[in-house]
RNA sequence: GGGGGCGUAGCUCAGUUGGUUAGAGCGCCGGCCUGUCACGCCGGAGGUCGCGGGUUCGAGUCCCGUCGCUCCCG
């Protein structure tokens, strides 16, 4: 009996709805999971978070063991208490801020170039079996993360599910480099169990993660490894590729090994048409920072494909635009009768109301929208709905 | 009326003892953001340096005149 009840099933695709069931209640499959990567969904508060319908927020594991500290946030009981979330909560295990330190957003890797934002350089300072050294971002301290210590300050936060720790490979190392890191990513797995096996909240999900860059074979491989063993969901990581055509595939063959009964997360992924190929693809959960910054940013998401899915607010033309963001939305921002005039306003003059208002609706939207896909499920009318909102109706 | 200061990009201002295609911030326009060190990053357009003379090989920079603004004293 695994922690993934599946209800329905769509006839067409490989997606499927229903409920993930963790120690702080349940979570409404497919679902998008927002960012609270410090411990707090960034200019939310919590309860503002549960009102927009979230079931789940996703905590990082590298950043709250760097700050506060693991043993500070324990004695808050767990992340649940310090930031007074009681609902489910998942952890990124750091792996991905290894990555981030030596090579920046994965937009950056990808298209080659330089770290955008703060200086990174020199932050990792090395790689090996044992786990990754580094240099904190806070302080300069040396650090030291490994499997057990990434399983271990999971514990103390108290997370539902915890992510095993992996390398997320970067698109730009040859086919033997992402095999090689593929399986010492497998090792740490294994590493990862056993601590959890002896130490860890016995109520605690613990999902593998699937490696092997953008080789089938490769992917094929790493999801068997992690499929085979006794890991209470699976996710997907590591580079997905240069264009969403070979994202899809990549999740495709990620999948395709993988059991029906266990539940399965697709990492860093949000934009609104991933989100719905991903449901189709049989993706339960997903986590993005693409809603919350596009929101800090003055992006507003919006039903309309060619545009990207996006709106900048702070472009000169909404000076005089009483229009809401997007009609009929029930969100703070339209619901609220802010206009766009408005909104603009506020985010150019760097007022934090237009930023909360912006994060507000970006997460309202996308809740909307895995609400209405489950509900499409349910009803066996995925195909049509998936193709009105393809089209640019509001979801 | 007398004396001082200032007039350089849409706005606020930098511009060495006169020397290559006059800069910045903000604004404007465009691009970016996918396991968040991020209310951020990248790029672009835009100025006959108030106007008219003069000195000089060369003037935003010096001189004269003029217009406008401003401060102080009568």
């Amino acid at each position: 009996m695994g922690a993934l009840q599946i209800l329905h099933w769509d006839p067409g695709t490989r997606a499927r709805a229903g409920v993930l069931r963790t120690a702080h209640g349940e979570v409404r499959t497919p679902a998008f999971v927002p960012l609270a990567t410090k411990g707090t969904v960034k200019g939310l508060e919590a309860r503002e978070v549960a009102a927009l319908g979230y079931d789940m927020v996703l905590g990082n594991t590298f950043h709250l063991f760097l700050e506060p500290g693991a043993d500070l946030i324990a004695r808050f009981g767990g992340l649940h208490g310090f930031m007074r979330w009681n609902r489910p909560i998942i952890t990124d295990s750091g792996g991905f801020q290894v990555f981030s330190m030596g090579h920046g957003t994965v937009a950056d890797e990808i298209k080659g170039r330089a770290p955008s934002g703060p200086d990174r350089m020199g932050r990792v300072l090395a790689i090996d079996e044992q786990g990754v050294r580094f240099r904190s971002y806070i302080d300069g301290a040396e650090r030291f993360i490994g499997p057990e210590t990434s399983m271990q300050v999971q514990a103390q936060l108290g997370a539902d599910v915890a992510l095993v720790f992996d390398e997320c490979t970067p698109f730009h190392v040859d086919r033997d480099y992402t095999a090689r890191s593929a399986q010492r990513t497998h090792r740490w797995l294994d590493r990862c169990l056993a601590w959890h096996e002896r130490h860890g909240p016995a109520e605690q999900l613990v999902y593998g993660i699937v490696q092997g860059g953008v080789h089938e074979d490769l992917r094929t491989a790493s999801a068997q490894e992690v499929a085979a063993r006794p890991v209470a969901g699976i996710a997907i990581g590591g580079s997905l590729g240069a264009e969403k055509a070979q994202m899809y595939e990549v999740v495709g063959w990620s999948i395709a090994p993988l059991d029906d009964a266990r539940p399965r997360h697709l990492l860093g992924i949000g934009d609104v048409d991933d989100l719905i190929r991903g449901v189709e693809l049989g993706v339960d959960t997903f986590d993005c920072a693409m809603p919350t910054r596009l929101g800090r940013h003055g992006v507003a998401i919006v039903p309309d494909p060619a545009g990207r899915w996006r709106v900048d607010l702070t472009a000169a033309r909404h000076r005089d635009s009483e229009a809401p963001i997007m009609d009929g939305c029930p969100c703070p921002a339209c619901g609220g009768g802010h206009s766009r005039g408005y909104l603009r306003y506020l985010l150019r003059n760097r007022e934090l109301t237009g930023v909360r208002l912006l994060t507000l609706h970006n997460l309202a939207y996308l809740e909307r929208l895995m609400r209405g896909l489950r509900t499409a499920i349910a009803d066996g009318t995925l195909a049509a709905h998936a193709a009105a909102l393809r089209g640019g109706a509001a979801p």
